[in-house]
DNA sequence: CTGAAAGCGCTAACAC
DNA sequence: GTGTTAGCGCTTTCAG
């Protein structure tokens, strides 16, 4: 392409400042001047040059979004509610997956530092101490999601995880189960901690006080082999999982044994990923409102980025016990 | 931040244009002064921005990929292809949601354009005159995913649809089943056509002439009211679905019908998204390789990029059927 | 090896 | 209202 605003000007017969003056809606220019400078802006193609624009303007209209990995069911409706919110303010995304893994995030960190983004999403994944310190680097807004980042002082957007579990565990109690088994994410997770402590909170003021607990790692195929293994070893009446995935995986195992769910046994998962409403029996899930917390994570950014303030409050979600087939309510 | 390369220059003691070389690897440089920028470089923490250099080079080592919803399961991962090529070419990617709609799509065309985004990934979805015109007017290389499309002369990665619906069609007739009915999308989507011309073109070669076929609109729901609507209004022993969503709505329909799957009625699907393989009875189904897709697409525009050729032969991926418990292989 | 300087495309300050 | 110009940060000539 290569039409600058020169370009512009010269075929409108006006100058450069004057074109750049209505391109950008400032100053006075008379009606019939402007006119022409659109009309050669149309027959022209002519599009600002955005890296020019960025350069003088000291702000690249990019906001950089830091994942685990877009193909993990649970991620694609944040990053759609930060892709929605960005655009609502003028602002384009860019992406990087990091598998969880602290070099990739420093990577991406590093990158979009380069590319001057205006504003940072990151949502971490285990412990990631060398991706913190490369967080504090790059002095620009940042918000990071579904976690809390000790340490540093980096607002979050996350749901309360306590919460969650333990409304979760409270209505197969209150479905009148008793032996509620809990299938963890790993313990390194701050949400699997807190997850967990919803759960025992639950239990002990149910006067409960031996927990049943299994890891996996948030995978389908860690939540079937946990199910499995403690099918026959544990004996329970019902099923918290960590999230959806595991869950989803538990409910197979469940069927495989030829265990019926609700009847012999109660599920309830978390998150509330599109296929647990799908699944068969559909599965009574705590969701975490993702869309809701991307696009709030970038409200935050970009409030940060126009009140030129580096901080700002952390934003706590309410999460939502959603009850399906898995678990059908059996009270009042 | 608003460290400069004379920030580090100055804090090495040389000169700008041998910090320069010694960034960009380039030139004769001594031992000692590459050591003393380097260095100057790590207290600084400098990071050379990224939007003078490209302004300078011309080129943004930004690609643009536009597709039409990120929350749709067959999205994610051909966009994770997408970006584990371009990170491997040194480019990052620049995000957009369109939801299929034509103005969304010419806007973040434009977008993109002001970013001087160095190539481009579209993955249309139904008709888009409006869109492709503004493809026209972004002169870098780009590359379509998903759909050919007509009147521009504009490489393209995709799937054999004709083939993936007629192997899907031919595994039911080898399974002995005979009236199989076809659940398309939309008519105005090209892939839709071509799945229907591979199911009509099996049925013809086992000289059956009498097609089933309904529609639905490629999401769940629609799946589950297509099949709900015609179950006591058709005769059928199987379904193919021109897509896994649409599949398991049908699959949804049929158990709440008492329809045994795979006994009564076998079921095949299309995509091979995660849940097909989670869902009970899991789903036969045509694998497209998204992933792939999505990877060999960036390939094509890094070598667009990288020879300066402004077009390249279109790539053909082979469809793959992918044979689980709602079709279960019953012949030699 | 170094220093000076041009210029990528744009905006904004300043003089006309 | 308009024309000129400096400068954003970087790379790359071109002399020294």
């Amino acid at each position: 392409m290569g039409v600058t605003i020169r370009d512009v000007a010269a075929k409108a017969g006006v100058s450069i400042s004057t074109a750049s003056l209505v391109l950008n809606g400032k100053g006075w220019v008379s009606d019939k001047l402007r006119k022409r400078v659109l009309q050669a802006v149309e027959e022209l193609n002519y599009r600002p040059n955005a890296m020019a624009r960025g350069l003088r303007a000291r702000e690249s209209r990019l906001l950089g979004l830091v994942i685990p990995d877009i193909a993990n069911p649970f991620f694609p409706l944040v990053v759609r509610g930060v892709e929605d919110a960005a655009v609502q303010g003028g602002y384009t995304v860019i992406l990087g997956n990091t598998d969880g893994k602290s070099e990739e995030e420093a990577k991406y960190l590093g990158l979009f530092t380069e590319k001057r983004v205006d504003g940072l999403i990151f949502i971490p994944s285990g412990s990631s101490e060398r991706s913190i310190s490369a967080l504090g680097l790059n002095p620009v807004p940042k918000v990071v999601i579904d976690r809390a980042l000790t340490g540093v002082d980096i607002p979050t957007v996350m749901t309360d995880n306590v919460r969650g579990a333990y409304m979760g565990t409270q209505h197969l109690l209150a479905n009148g189960r008793s032996r509620i088994l809990f299938i963890s994410g790993p313990e390194d997770v701050q949400a699997s901690r807190d997850r967990r402590t919803g759960y025992s909170r639950a239990l002990r003021e149910r006067g409960i006080d031996e927990e049943l607990i299994v890891f996996g790692d948030f995978s389908f195929e860690s939540g079937r082999k946990a199910m499995a293994d403690c099918l026959f070893r544990l004996e329970f009446d019902a099923v918290l999982s960590a999230n959806d995935m595991m869950a989803l995986g538990a409910m197979v195992a469940l069927s495989e044994s030829g265990i019926d769910v609700p009847n012999k046994a109660e599920l309830v998962g978390y998150d509330n990923i599109l296929f647990s409403a799908l699944a068969r029996p559909s599965l009574t899930t705590v969701e975490q409102p993702a869309y809701q917390m991307g696009f709030e994570a970038v409200q935050l950014v970009l409030e940060m980025i126009s009140s030129g303030k580096s901080t700002c409050e952390s934003k706590l979600l309410e999460p939502r016990l959603i009850v399906r087939d898995s678990s059908p309510k059996r009270y009042d």
